[in-house]
DNA sequence: TAAATTTTTGAACTGAGGTTCAATTTTCAG
DNA sequence: CTGAAAATTGAACCTCAGTTCAAAAATTTA
């Protein structure tokens, strides 16, 4: 949306130098973080911005300079964690089970929620965000769990996994790792890459023949 | 909170009939299914009164004759819902095995979650209730989740269960449930039956030694 | 260092939505 | 049928939070 818009900076294409547009990009990022922790835990429309600027120590008005909008910070967190989390796919694919295709996918997943939680837009609220976004992550969202449920659906064609339904397993992998976003804390005792192992384990398992 | 306060209606503790203070009692139910059906999808703070009022064909202040404000119904929500799924645990741990134990929990929590959609409660932002009712839903919360650590446990201390660290286990069952706040949809084509059975299959046999 | 540009700020505007309340309509009880 | 109680309404209030904007502060560039 920044950069497409035909008329917004059609005068002066390219006059920040390469040092600003850096700097630029770094706050860019930083409120996007400071969006998404907020958000996470107090919802789209339970965080205000001024809760968002006052982990930055700054005031609201700074975030415009930035985004338009409070929504274009929420559709710019769904964009990162969409991206990611679509890269996780192509790497699975090319695992020679499909066990180990859905272990990694869920390692993955987990590791983006946690390391980075830019993962976590998946488990935000989609409603907030205007019509056209939201179709388009809902669009891309369903790409993915699509992506998800083929890979059940072939272990299960290829007799690996049990005959479930791949739409309800795929529900139940994502819901325990969308799940995350609501209890996982970085301070805590708990190890991302423990975590995501786990998970793996239980979710993977829990479809295997016997 | 209604009927706790001295000063509420200490001077005519019994002047409504039975029928009046019935018809009120399915009237605040009609309300707080609403409430739930909105909050469960679009949160607490992205719903507005108007909205629930107008599910119901009333205007919002009508609202106000049942509930105090609108925390009151998002506390409603929680009551309900987890004095449904607490239900739960009493009837779980009558079942002789530690794998049935947890089938049954999934099971029954999953049809709180579709049935009466009350324990989607538990999904909810904990966060927009006042302090001191937020303690309480999150103690509650707690003590739910330390029944279910604690079948996860014995049945790994009995051999029944891998070794897994229950409290993961517990947040991944309870994920998977959780999230079906998210996407389920009684005119959909999945049965709330199935989806127990699936999910208590996929989540329990997860668990199990091989 | 000085001009230009970027970034931040404070004040003010605005609309949405939760809340109050007196008045009206509907329902109940005898 | 009639008075009382309950339920609902519409208007108004008020706070909060997203947004705008011109001015000030900080930073970059030459």
């Amino acid at each position: 949306m920044a950069g497409t818009a035909p008329g917004t900076r059609s005068r002066a294409p390219a006059r920040r130098s390469a040092h600003v547009r850096a700097k630029r990009q770094r706050r860019r990022v930083e409120i996007l973080h400071a969006a998404l922790r907020a958000f996470r835990t107090g919802g789209y429309h339970g965080t205000t911005l001024d809760d968002i600027a006052q982990q930055l120590g700054v005031r609201k008005t700074a975030l415009y300079h930035y985004f338009p909008d409070k929504e274009a910070m929420l559709y710019a967190c769904h964009r990162e964690g969409l991206e990611e989390v679509a890269g996780i796919m192509t790497a699975a694919r090319r695992r020679p089970t499909y066990a180990e295709q859905l272990t990694h996918a869920i390692r993955e997943h987990v590791r983006v929620m946690t390391d980075t939680l830019e993962g976590s837009s998946l488990a935000f609220e989609v409603w907030a965000l205007s019509p056209r976004h939201q179709a388009e992550v809902i669009a891309a969202r369903d790409r993915y769990e699509q992506a998800l449920r083929d890979i059940v659906r072939r272990g299960v064609a290829a007799g690996e996994f049990r005959a479930v339904d791949p739409k309800l397993a795929v529900f139940a992998m994502l819901g325990a790792i969308n799940w995350v976003a609501r209890w996982y804390s970085a301070d805590g005792s708990i190890r991302p890459q423990i975590l995501g192992a786990h998970f793996a384990d239980h979710l993977v398992r829990g479809l295997l023949v016997l």
